[in-house]
DNA sequence: CTGTTAGCGCGTTCAG
DNA sequence: CTGAACGCGCTAACAG
């Protein structure tokens, strides 16, 4: 393996010079900055991260904490969809991630997290969906030892970030507009909300109320957990009172869907996410779709910044609306 | 951070004694062994991984090198499976991975690669679906400086293994049953196969070759490339004639069932893989399910079995027969 | 069985 | 602007 003192000997300056270029240090001269790029160039030199993180005390290192269950289809493709976008920009920055699940830290204490982050040498943290429940995560965001970038999910501190897409806009706008494209007055609307302890749950709810109000719709609002199955008892027992149904995720709205046509009724339905899977379910209707890729992105680079000495700070991601429609072919 | 210098003030010996029950030497006294585990609780210490990696040249870190299309919906439930076995048994192996995509190291040099891996301090790498025409993996494994485990790959050497589930037997055992079920005689049957280069569409290839003469069928058999508009068009061919068709993938499985009903015409059809995408479809079939996270479990354990000295071999999984349906609910 | 010592590859003073 | 020297936390010979 080709170290720095090889490139050191080969460019005829020493080991700190070279040092220097690498890390871009501006008291350099160019002519010597030249010698050396030529001298790493030709030996194939690539400064070892493990070396360097353990000298400078800082790995680079960032932690992805997701929150996967096996159970659910439409679960994998978001994670992997966050995944797949935040590993993408991290290679761009030069930054090593590493993939955690919540099931790996449950039923840990703070301390035992901590030092697990810490014998990683991990020193940035992305969490992805940290719900109101999830103490402990709560207490190490507090804690302000790592860098942490919360995706949908509200707090800030001086090395803490947020970054999310709007949640009640999202939830308004599409309500809003499948109303507009409706062709009959609405009167009843059914909500179908998500899990109670999420920060996305309360965002989306705001959203259809204020839709509601500004409508003058009348509304029910019921639980659904995020899960397909609630989503559908729940269609079942209010969805013929209702004029419009609206769900606070695709999953539900396939659900719902799916309960309507049992009952051989039809109310316009409303999902949330876009995930392609809404293609495979032969059914159509309006969602409120979310660019997880683009999100992990954002985050990763918000975690970058931190990392950099910069200042906690609120991300808005943006969202589009989509009518999704059974798919014929998807690829 | 406490560090290992602490601990062996506190407990009063050396840091190499120290070292050595964090190691577990052999040649350290049940006394002085307790007297140093007693002083690693008290300070809740936490060995550095680190500083280990550097000075003992071993990083204990695996790359998982996934071949991620964005594009696909079943590519990212097997991808997810893949990515989500792994990482758990890692854990309990104590090792470290990262995930690599296949597009990260497209156009890249076998150097570079190796490089980059080097850089990174990997020693050990799981490849998911390298295909025959990936020559510069080839070339990596080969160069047998990586432990290196395949997965649906057949390559073996003294430092590479490969996990599979027999692709031949799966596929026959799928077809067979399928045959078997059925109410009247198959005469002919329509294989659509997978991507041309990929190790498994040849093992699956034998395997419908294998029941076709046992069972006198005449088959035909079709370049499907994994995709489900292809298996689409080519159930829309040739799929009248048919007794039975059938597929390399769930996908492709769900193309030619969409194809049959647009001809409003029935045969059986039989896909490959077990996804839980299929329960969206609203389909029946029969598939050869295969368990993605045990496979992914299973190849970790054997880059460990690598990394700690062993030889490469050969690890054949086993698989299930499914009859995959609609399912109304699937959480 | 235990302690001493020399690095691992790099970042970072501080003289020159 | 450059280079020698030290140390990051730990492992691995080697003495004792």
């Amino acid at each position: 393996m080709v170290s720095i003192k090889d490139v050191a000997k080969h460019a005829g300056v020493a080991i700190s010079t070279v040092s220097k270029v690498l890390n871009h240090y501006p008291n350099v001269s160019e002519a010597t900055k030249k010698k050396v790029n030529e001298a790493i160039a030709e030996l194939g030199f690539v400064p070892n991260a493990v070396a360097a993180a353990l000298s400078s005390k800082q790995s680079g290192r960032v932690a992805l904490l997701i929150n996967l269950s096996t159970q659910r289809q439409a679960i994998d493709e978001i994670s992997m969809r966050y995944l797949s976008g935040a590993i993408s920009r991290a290679v761009e920055l030069n930054l090593d991630v590493i993939t955690v699940f919540f099931s790996m830290i449950r039923d840990k204490t703070r301390e035992e997290i901590i030092r697990y982050f810490q014998s990683q040498s991990i020193d940035g943290i992305i969490i992805f969906g940290m719900s109101r429940e999830d103490t402990v995560l709560h207490e190490l965001v507090e804690s302000q030892i790592f860098k942490i970038v919360l995706v949908d999910a509200p707090v800030i501190n001086a090395s803490t970030s947020c970054v999310w897409v709007d949640q009640e806009q999202a939830q308004y706008d599409v309500v809003r507009h499948t109303i507009r494209m409706g062709s009959y007055p609405y009167k009843r609307l059914l909500y179908i909300a998500g899990k109670k302890n999420a920060y996305v749950t309360e965002g989306r709810l705001r959203g259809v109320e204020r839709i509601a109000e500004e409508m003058e719709l009348e509304v029910t609002v019921r639980d659904g957990e995020f899960s397909e199955l609630a989503a559908r008892n729940i269609t079942l027992e209010e969805g013929e009172a209702a004029d419009i149904i609206v769900c606070a995720s695709d999953l539900m709205a396939i659900g719902a869907m799916r309960a309507l046509m049992d009952m051989d009724v039809f109310h316009p339905v409303c999902g949330f996410d876009g995930i392609t899977l809404m293609g495979y379910a032969g059914m159509q209707m309006n969602t409120a779709k979310q660019d997880f890729a683009a999100i992990a992105a954002r985050a990763l680079e918000e975690v970058n910044r931190l990392l950099a000495g910069g200042e906690g700070e609120e991300v808005i991601v943006g969202h589009t609306l989509e009518r999704l429609q059974y798919l014929d072919i998807i690829c």
